[in-house]
DNA sequence: ACCTGAACACCGTTCAAGT
DNA sequence: ACCTGAACACCGTTCAAGT
């Protein structure tokens, strides 16, 4: 390393822990898995890696701080006037866009709490719409769990997919479900129909339709 | 399960991958995320770390071979002659404990894909246990992907919240999707019941409740 | 043929030293 | 008060050298 101030233009305002987010997430939309090291996000903030310690205490720190900010920002973007059922859907999918584009953050969400404004907005959002679905307060506690963990699971799942196979993008198109295996087996021989619907299968294809059967669960829920 | 292993002394049979695999699941037990590191290997397996590479090309190789293994183990414990839901039920709970229990590599499980043996005769239980069911080619087409994925990330997700708190094993005993955001919370400062039932759920009810809901899913679509 | 061990290019993190 | 940069204890991986 030369020392320091050579060409590169210098972003290098006071250090704050929104911008140490701002810059760890433009990080974390490369598909590189070690995309945000210290490291990288001292050169990105043009100035010592360690720099950053000063805002946050450790690295898990940091990630749940950019967590919680994809959070917020989504919940934002969600309607508060639509109905419970609009609500949950897009809160779920833009948490999954919001994931899946940040795969390097995105694949800590599954196990992940944040304890932050966003995760309490989110979590507000949920319990609020499952409310207004109808169901007793003994039915949320059941069924928000699972909508959660169903959500954060499956978004993380598929963003280490994605990071996963920085090499064979046609292999990421493909639901990460979809095993070559299945797809050249003479496992089915006969059922060429399977394999050629797995193949066009996505993502994000998968999880809505999980998602839907939940909310479906949530509507029948309330009926009795 | 293997007998093979010999108390403390020294392993230091010839290394083979059976004996590698062996040793690397034995680490991955220990919720320690480090633990199953090539270093570590070497000296559970009384060998130089790197040895390993004559064997597997890369730890991705040695993953992939390991939850292969703890795959086929699950699928050899499923009673072949059940129906299909109990069939369906108890690969996926024989997953999920395989998978925790071995949270090391577990981590890994919900977007890898091994392309050996066992992840084949997951699948061809799955698909087999789908058709007795009595959905057509194309429901199984829509459904395998949503079970495997179901289980593949929420086992994960368990896994790696099991392998985050060494620390508070307390915290560990309740669902991961238990935020101490909500059972701290003056945000539903009314529903004592649900936050009472909340911090009960384990990860397990989660699991096997949405489990259920997609299996009920599965019996719906038969009787179309 | 198989294993060894030094070496390389990385990590996150600590801490005495600078300004 | 805040930032720096050398240093530490780790990683996975490579490769020339041993047997």
């Amino acid at each position: 390393m030369p020392s320091t101030s050579e060409g590169r233009s210098r972003p290098r305002t006071t250090l704050g822990s929104e911008s140490i987010i701002d810059a760890a997430l433009r990080l974390a939309r490369q598909p590189d898995p070690a995309g945000m090291s210290f490291r990288a996000l001292g050169r990105e903030l043009g100035a010592d890696p360690t720099a950053v310690y000063r805002h946050f205490r450790d690295r898990n720190e940091l990630v749940e701080a950019a967590l919680d900010r994809l959070m917020f920002d989504v919940v934002a973007a969600v309607p508060a006037d639509a109905p419970w059922r609009d609500r949950l859907r897009a809160v779920a999918s833009g948490y999954l866009d919001a994931v899946v584009a940040h795969p390097v953050v995105g694949v800590e969400a599954a196990h992940r709490t944040t304890g932050g404004p966003g995760e309490r907005a989110m979590l507000e959002l949920l319990l609020a719409a499952l409310t207004d679905a109808g169901l007793s307060p003994a039915q949320v506690a059941r069924y928000y769990p699972l909508l959660a963990g169903y959500a954060a699971s499956m978004a993380a799942a598929q963003a280490a997919h994605r990071l996963q196979d920085d090499r064979g993008l046609e292999a990421s198109e493909r639901a990460w479900v979809t095993t070559q295996t299945l797809l050249d087996a003479e496992l089915y021989p006969t059922a060429v129909a399977l394999r050629d619907q797995v193949s066009r299968l996505r993502d994000a294809d998968v999880f809505r339709s999980g998602l839907e059967l939940l909310l479906d669960a949530v509507e029948a829920a309330t009926e009795t």
